[in-house]
DNA sequence: TTGGTAAATGAAAATATTTTTCAATTAGCA
DNA sequence: TGCTAATTGAAAAATATTTTCATTTACCAA
């Protein structure tokens, strides 16, 4: 059982939600990542953390989670399953290969200029982003090539 | 029967690929529409293009455009479909709101310069990306407020 | 124009994903 | 410590997507 900041227990509770194993074990799993994780990788790793926890669990956690605005649901490429990421600032970047998935981060990204011009424009009230370059790294691009 | 551009039945013909139909109506519908579509609508409007048509025939023909590049895979809300839209250009942005789900589509955007430094550091060859800002529409704030 | 042939189609079944239902269990308060 | 509403897991239902395979068809070559 890793920590969990108390941040988000307060969070839980203050919204009236029990902190049960099975919810300490989801959030471990996800805090321990880097990655966008799906709902079935989450239940794999969550064994570990709370052997038997059951996969109906992890999907009404995670959407509790999501609506608590502790994780973000991000729709992803591969076949069409919602993965999900811990926010870290309500910024998400990566740089996804098309050909083996790996994901890498990036923290450079300008683009609250553009932000306040398309919230002056239509009126939304801009609280996130993600932006994702997809293509090739260097490894899938020499697979490809050979 | 609508138009086609002729330009994309040149490429289906290039690649090898059969000029069916099926697929006209499936282009037909992609072209006529202006949003995302899931594979379920492209099959209900399909059908007034060419009855009968199968929904297997929609996912295999979608997947193909898709990687002739004629077309986009969009992962969007909503528990988890893969929708479709027709290519602009490899860049796809969305203001989506968290409240009601809507998805604005918009088209500034200049991430050619962070694009060229980032394929510079990390070796990617980049082909396309997803910016997406989440948020609250017009509507959804002043519900949330009332 | 007419075969021949590989590609494409549709139906049905298989697989995968997400949600619902419901009885049993449990976190957290009094 | 006991109560109670919230939470859980199993199973079934509802949705989505992919695979298999026999039949049909687009289109190239003659």
């Amino acid at each position: 059982m890793k920590l969990i900041e108390k941040e988000i227990i307060a969070k839980l509770r203050r919204r009236g939600y029990k902190l049960t194993p099975q919810r300490r074990a989801v959030l471990n799993v996800i805090a321990a990542s880097h990655e966008h994780l799906t709902p079935a990788a989450i239940y794999e790793r969550g064994q570990q953390e709370h052997p038997g926890i059951g996969l109906v669990t992890i999907y009404r956690t995670l959407e509790m989670l999501a609506e608590l605005g502790v994780i973000c649901k991000v729709n992803t490429e591969g076949s069409s399953r919602s993965y999900l990421i811990r926010r870290a600032s309500g910024h998400h970047h990566h740089l996804i290969c098309s050909g083996c998935n790996t994901v890498v981060d990036f923290t450079t990204c300008d683009l609250g200029e553009l932000e306040q011009k398309l919230s002056r424009k239509t009126g939304f009230k801009i609280e996130g982003h993600l932006l994702e370059f997809i293509g090739y790294c260097q490894k899938c691009q020499k697979v490809a090539s050979a």
